[in-house]
DNA sequence: AACGATACGGAACACAGTTCCGCTTTGCAA
DNA sequence: TTGCAAAGCGGAACTGTGTTCCGTATCGTT
């Protein structure tokens, strides 16, 4: 019903046909070099794999933020419909909070330079940042309150600072075989609990 | 006694008198920049700003990693050395580790965006990580084994990992008032303590 | 003073994102 | 079916940044 063709993404109903068939194209040739080459592909790479000239590529999405967002819209909103399913069927809001944490991270840990993207202090990228943190800062904070309340964890833990340092913690984990960031982040939501006795 | 001049800096006295006088002077203007304008600030400022040429600078510091392990070489010892220090003063083992990642943290911290380029995947920031990590890591190592020991931590920390975790958590935190990675290190650093029961 | 080694400056190159605009294609309407 | 304005396309060109190169200037030694 929704035909948008904003910034961020999404194929209408609304365009001219080539022109959404060149968008589907090159979502997915992004998806593609995304895979292959990393978040950082240059922009002329993924023109070239789908066959299209720069000005299309930029018409669509207008900066690569857009197209990375695009790209990964899905998958980012799956993991945050998966946080309110989580946190019925767990044991405990605590046990569903790291079971959300890890869908988050194996996401960004299996798109080469996406944290670090995320992170990136480029203004280019808010809108990446902010459609993150705007799908997913709300699911982690109502986690986050059904462990406070539980009692299960300290009681000032800040949903965003908290989806920031997770974050933080996935750059580069592909790319240093020393570096776990699983690891890291199990230290970090173990850190979360109240300390008890 | 020791004149050295590779690429990771230190005036030395066997080169002529303009060129380690123009180094010193890079020394200083890259530094003062730094602090203005970040840790990405561009080359041709920094030249600009000391009154030399492009060809100077690169002579001096074969790349901006090489200028910017110089620039900091002296605060990445101060810590290091700051270690056995702590675990000779502090009163527990994990009290030192503590200080001592707050010493670490309060030295990325307050460098805008060193944090990030010591994560930035471009290869040519080898050396910086290589020299913080060669400088810092068997500090930390020292302080986690004493922690170990004492049974005050878990046993499976790797101080490699913990020094990436403890860089990453910093990537940001200045040019975002929402986020304290101070707190973050905390709640990471709390997290290493052992599961008591 | 002369001269070779050393160092300097900055033009030029490589490479990335992004903009711009003349040309092509599409789809509607006559 | 044909004509044509609007929509879309391609890629040259522009911007900004790291880095290289080399003709020129400076140093310090003889």
């Amino acid at each position: 019903m929704n035909d948008r063709n904003e910034v961020t993404g999404q194929a209408g109903a609304s365009k001219r046909k080539d022109a959404r068939r060149n968008q589907e194209t090159l979502l997915e040739t992004a998806a593609a070099v995304f895979v292959t080459s990393g978040v950082n592909a240059p922009v002329r790479d993924i023109a070239a794999k789908a066959g299209v000239g720069l000005g299309t590529i930029y018409r669509h999405f207008p900066t690569r933020a857009d197209l990375i967002i695009a790209v990964y819209r899905h998958q980012v909103d799956a993991c945050a419909e998966a946080g309110p399913t989580l946190l019925a069927t767990s044991p405990s809001p605590h046990a569903a909070l790291g079971q959300w944490i890890n869908l988050f991270v194996d996401f960004l840990v299996t798109k080469h330079g996406l944290a670090a993207v995320l992170r990136s202090d480029n203004s280019d990228f808010e809108a990446l940042h902010a459609y993150f943190l705007d799908r997913l800062v709300p699911v982690c904070a109502e986690l986050l309150e059904a462990a406070t309340v539980a009692g299960e964890i300290r009681p000032d833990i800040d949903a965003y600072e908290l989806m920031r340092g997770v974050g933080n913690l996935c750059i580069g984990a592909d790319s240093d075989p020393r570096y776990d960031a699983r690891h890291m982040v199990d230290l970090l939501i173990a850190g979360l609990r109240r300390p008890h006795h």
